[in-house]
DNA sequence: TAAAAAAACTAAAACGTTTATGCAAATCGA
DNA sequence: TCGATTTGCATAAACGTTTTAGTTTTTTTA
């Protein structure tokens, strides 16, 4: 019916040239020395058709897009959707749009969605890297693509990130248990080898050897890619194995999330059996009885950050502006210790 | 450095023009008839060459982008991301990519979402309208673009939707509990007018009208854009003035993570002091002690379904079928009735 | 007063595809 | 055997922008 409007027809009815209303319209009319009256007929003409550029040509002639590729690794935990819900919000405020997707933990997968990405011309990316993305992540920097990571990083690729203070967090917690007399305190984790649990684990072992307290038979890894009956079956097994312990420190939500119903097989009780501190905040955590003391991360100022150092690459064609962000997380005190 | 291998550098090699490798790597070769040799020797050359199709080109010239518009209301909200996740798994293997965004119940936001979509040039939409979205969404109709709405529609509006079966639903719940010799039971909504809140609220009542127990003072409606503060408030107040009810039926995830909160604040136990069963199931439910009943949403299906009813529009140019589907939503009983 | 510089625009190429149209050679029909 | 088809490909326009390289007119300079 009422076919599109482009700046030809903008062009005609202002009785200018295509290029001076591009000029016009990009703000461009003062540094190509536009007359202001000429400047001000275009924007009318421009209002009056309600004229909407086609992004697409656009795009297809200066490479951008205005999109942004945000790989999480999985939308349905609540840590990733407020994460995803946040980076949404400023990408929009900045006229960017996200293609969202999730790796699933699986790197395969995850290599997969780049490519996509990539064909899909975005104009950058912000990634939770899955165990192997390392190789993967270096082609887009080689491609000189704004990449910033988030909630983990390589220790040997020097590129923007932000993440939690892991070891400071994990120390944190570990050593408010220990205050509180706890001495036999577990760690459950995942079995991964990214930075972001490996210093959690160093977090939680170093507060007890500072303290005298570590022993190494008391940590539990779990592979991610476990179903969740399968986790709670382990949790279950290890917590009867290791009867002696009076707390644990879980490495991430989904893990207490079995762990919880691993406690309630085995009926024993938060705290008075065990005290129990998590990773990560959960709609859950606070819902339950008694409420989970967790160290929370700070998930605005993260996803915020995100996306701020994602600009500053973009905005900086030349230089590769390296930022390497360590926001500290705040143990939130509840019942279960 | 590698710059970018086009078609041109296809024909280039293969020695034949761009028309003929345009041709075959869209399968078209047969149909325009090129030759067997020809076809074999160009995308010998593609793949040698690592071709890679250039999607803005290609979307600038068909109109087409292979990407979709999902819009739900909040990603945070497990039923949402749930969703989600499916639709963008099922939008992959099909070989289309996915814009996502949240409403968060806004009206004016969901409007702008649609229009940046709009822009964007998505191929179609997949919405979870907000109250007064439906003229948008004939403005979408009108320019013949692919829509299917979930988790609910417009009574007056003939459009594609997948729903939960919201009457059949309520219905079941309420006459479970009845059926569990609860007799006052009070049904916790939002004030929304949008049809999946008053069907629920439809099947509630028809049920206790039909055992003669119906009682229009122990509905709580609470406006969606409340904070969960304000919920809790509002659902603790309407507690403590009607304390003869001994079920609540809650309408939606997020208004029973308030009334879980309600409860704790006022000491009110359950199921002893009152029985409670919730639309759509969260980590929150299962892991509650008591675990709660709920009318869980066949999630999976629907968004699968979702998918499907809106490729079904995108491979169908011409005309515009509509299918309306509706779920039936499992009582999945736990601990709480 | 003529040459140089600045101001105010515009023509046309380019981005990488898709596709309508064209055209020569080979095949067919009568 | 000669016109009509069919086969097998190529030319070039088109999608809607952005941007380079002009061009014309006006103003400044010397």
């Amino acid at each position: 019916m009422n076919k599109k409007i482009t700046i030809k027809d903008i062009a005609k009815t202002a009785n200018v040239s295509v290029t001076t209303v591009s000029f016009v319209l990009n703000d461009k009319g003062e540094k190509m020395r536009i007359s202001e009256e000429v400047i001000k007929k275009v924007l009318k003409v421009a209002e009056d058709l309600k004229f909407k550029p086609n992004i697409i040509a656009s795009s297809l002639r200066t490479g951008k897009t205005r999109s942004i590729g945000l790989i999480v690794e999985d939308i349905s935990n609540q840590f990733f959707s407020d994460l995803a819900k946040v980076i949404e919000r400023e990408a929009i405020r900045l006229n960017y749009r996200v293609f969202y997707c999730s790796t699933g933990g699986d790197d395969d997968r995850a290599v997969e969605l780049v490519n996509s990405l990539l064909q899909a011309n975005v104009d950058g990316f912000i990634i939770t890297p899955t165990e192997k993305l390392k190789t993967t992540i270096d082609r887009l920097l080689e491609l000189q693509l704004p990449v910033v990571l988030i909630d983990r990083y390589f220790e040997e690729q020097d590129i923007s990130h932000v993440v939690l203070d892991n070891y400071e967090g994990a120390y944190k917690a570990t050593h408010y248990l220990l205050e509180k007399g706890y001495k036999k305190i577990a760690f459950i984790t995942n079995s991964s080898k990214l930075i972001q649990m490996q210093l959690r684990k160093k977090g939680y072992i170093d507060a007890l050897t500072a303290a005298g307290l570590f022993d190494d038979s008391i940590i539990l890894d779990l592979d991610y890619l476990l179903s969740e009956g399968e986790r709670i079956e382990m949790i279950s097994a290890f917590l009867k194995a290791t009867s002696e312990i009076d707390a644990v420190l879980f490495g991430a939500n989904y893990l207490l999330i079995a762990g919880l119903q691993s406690f309630m097989k085995l009926n024993i009780k938060i705290p008075t059996d065990k005290a129990v501190i998590s990773f990560d905040d959960h709609d859950s955590f606070r819902l339950h009885s008694p409420a989970i003391t967790v160290l929370a991360q700070p998930i605005e100022e993260m996803a915020k950050k995100a996306v701020k150092l994602l600009m500053i690459q973009m905005n900086d064609v030349s230089n590769h502006i390296i930022v390497k962000e360590k926001e500290s997380g705040s143990l939130i005190i509840r019942e279960s210790v």
